[in-house]
RNA sequence: CGGGAUGUAGCUCAGCUUGGUAGAGCACCGCGUUUGGGACGCGGGGGUCGUCGGUUCGAAUCCGGCCAUCCCGACCA
């Protein structure tokens, strides 16, 4: 179904009045895809056919490094998650079916592929293995967002790796980094991938696939050879003018002085010369205060892994043995001082344990002991390997994930190797959102007259423009183009609606097709159709001759980003 | 889960302050004229005004509950 009049393509002039991201827009606008409900989406005929050449790519792609296809079900019995912890996840759908059986709506597939794994694998022989499939994923989202970047039903395509031995894992988890710089590549988006956090699920390593756009979700610092998530990166703080330390702390009077900014204005200090106190407690340590510079924050993420154990804020009652909230400093305190990386020598505006009382001209070292650690969040600036970063929104795209034996300890996945040892199956797993995929390319290509599609996601390669109505030769030839470039093998959408040229041109812009072929009057008479490509609404010199059109086509394709 | 906003035709919105039985533009249907950057004329179809309740002779309009959607934050195994 590749003639206009006979295609779903609903176009709308307005975008929906509750949109806000550009893709949200864009996508709706072009009729490739309508809202049922909160981060519940319907993909229309050409949006899909988007979504499945995305597919397609990752399927190419993950069958090269030697992926087999399958289809696990979305409603899956409770009991695996049960067994694996994952039963009280909040974003996992619950329900129960006719016999009160407890049933989940799976977020991911790792329960029921594990299961398999550890039902039909038995030797040593049966490993590796890759596993994979395009399957809905479900999560209870709190706040479903930005039309299709953030839904509660969507697409994935999620693989597992199943291995003998941790390095048979780092073997498959490599192929995995090769297939999916294989994917983006040929996707045409921009992206990178970045350090990530290996969140709460514990595993040793983690990569996160992102496209930057407006629209992203994450913060990502950049710097040439470097990219990490910023939960995550670390760098070499700017220098900030630093006081000598004075021969002994000095007290001050700051009355009413609780945040940084009163601080800094009331003594005359920037916000760098401050320390700033995070006091929190853990289990194995009690309360602990962290320091970092005035004019960075504590990263808790990154002060979660330093610890290494989970924290809490510290409330009144545990800082009842230091200062008042808004005066906690570490000069005579009994708690264990955790002092950021970020924080060079020199004498530092400190909280004196006090109310309305500051130190000025303290010491680390000096005037009270400490413990370093990394747990600040990096600012735009900051250098890593002398070159300042910067930090822009993305769009998480895909993970890989370093699982280990988490699962198949949980649900029994064993084999027995060489010498008839049972052993634990070495797993990880890879996820990619063919429909964020779709929504970072609208993002990062759309100018002010819609969608420039990459020619590897567009949903038609090539759409023509028939100018005149019923009847007319321009129809007829068009018609005719249209027939030879599909017989040439490109996919071509026919504009043959009875309308005018303005709305068919501000229809095809919308879309975003890589090349759009007009046949008018005009053109007709010179035997040729007009090329225009859409990045960029580029024309091309003296259009494609009517005459040969395929090779012509086929001539000018290179040239069409 | 906290904060904010919005719900009137397929879409974008007006009407609500000051209660009197619903409108515009676009889209859609018919006829005609148009056809190189979102055409024009004439005629037409389409809305329990999110929902439930209250006040009132009378509610899209005033009051209350609920629901839905969006935005900010928290959250995002």
């Amino acid at each position: 179904m590749t003639r206009l009049t006979h295609l779903l393509l609903p176009t709308e002039r307005e975008p929906p009045a509750d949109a806000e991201a550009l893709s949200h827009k864009l996508m709706v606008r072009a009729g490739l895809v309508r809202q049922v409900g909160a981060g519940l989406w319907t993909w229309l005929p050409a949006g899909w056919r988007v979504h499945r050449r995305i597919e397609q790519i990752i399927r190419e792609e993950i069958d090269a490094i030697g992926g087999q296809e399958m289809l696990m079900p979305v409603l899956q019995p409770a009991d695996a998650w049960r067994r694996t912890g994952r039963y009280e996840v909040d974003e996992l759908f619950k329900l129960s079916d006719r016999k009160h059986a407890d049933m989940v709506l799976a977020m991911t597939h790792e329960e029921c592929v594990t299961t398999h794994v550890a039902q039909l694998v038995r030797s040593y022989r049966d490993l590796p293995l890759i596993l994979y499939h395009f399957q809905v994923k479900e999560r209870d989202e709190p706040r479903p967002r930005a039309g299709i970047m953030r839904t509660r039903e969507f697409v994935m395509k999620d693989s597992y790796s199943f291995d003998r031995d941790r390095d048979g894992l780092d073997v498959s988890y490599e192929r995995h980094v090769i297939a999916y710089g294989k994917i983006f590549e040929r996707s045409g988006l921009e992206w990178y991938s970045v350090e990530a956090d290996v969140g709460m699920m514990g595993g040793f390593g983690a990569h996160e696939y992102m496209a930057p756009c407006g629209a992203g979700e994450n913060d990502v610092a950049l710097a040439p050879g470097y990219a990490a998530n910023v939960e995550v990166a670390s760098a070499q703080a700017q220098p900030v003018d630093v006081a000598e330390p004075l021969v002994s702390p000095e007290r001050v009077h700051t009355p009413g002085a609780t945040t940084i900014d009163q601080v800094s204005r009331l003594l005359g200090v920037p916000a760098g010369g401050l320390l700033k106190a995070f006091p929190v407690v853990t289990d194995g340590r009690g309360l602990v205060l962290v320091l970092v510079r005035g004019d960075h924050h504590v990263n808790e993420i990154k002060l979660a892994l330093a610890l290494g154990e989970a924290f809490r804020h510290a409330d009144d009652e545990d800082l009842r043995s230091i200062g008042p909230a808004g005066f906690v400093g570490p000069v005579g305190a009994d708690v264990s001082v955790l002092l950021d990386d970020g924080v060079a020598d020199g004498g530092y505006v400190v909280g004196a344990n006090e109310p309305d009382h500051h130190l000025r001209g303290v010491q680390p070292g000096r005037d009270f002991a400490f413990q370093r650690a990394d747990v600040r969040t990096v600012q735009a600036g900051d250098t890593v390997g002398g070159h300042p970063i910067t930090i822009e929104p993305a769009i998480e795209v895909g993970n890989i994930f370093k699982l280990g034996t988490r699962y198949s300890e949980a649900l029994g996945a064993t084999y027995l190797d060489e010498s008839g040892t049972e052993q634990l199956v070495w797993m990880a797993s890879y996820g990619l959102g063919p429909a964020r995929i779709a929504a970072a390319a609208v993002e990062q290509f759309a100018d002010e007259h819609g969608i420039a599609w990459p020619k590897a996601l567009a949903p038609w390669d090539v759409e023509v423009v028939a100018l005149g109505k019923a009847g007319s030769d321009e129809l007829a030839a068009s018609e005719r183009l249209y027939d030879e470039l599909r017989d040439a093998g490109y996919d071509v959408l026919l504009d043959d609606r009875d309308a005018g040229p303005g709305a068919k041109f501000a229809d095809a812009e919308l879309l975003g097709c890589p090349l759009r072929l007009t046949v008018g009057k005009r053109s007709l008479a010179a035997g040729a159709a007009e090329a225009q490509i859409r990045r960029g609404r580029q024309d091309v010199d003296g259009g494609v001759s009517l005459d040969g059109a395929a090779d012509a086509v086929r001539q000018l394709w290179p040239s069409v980003r």
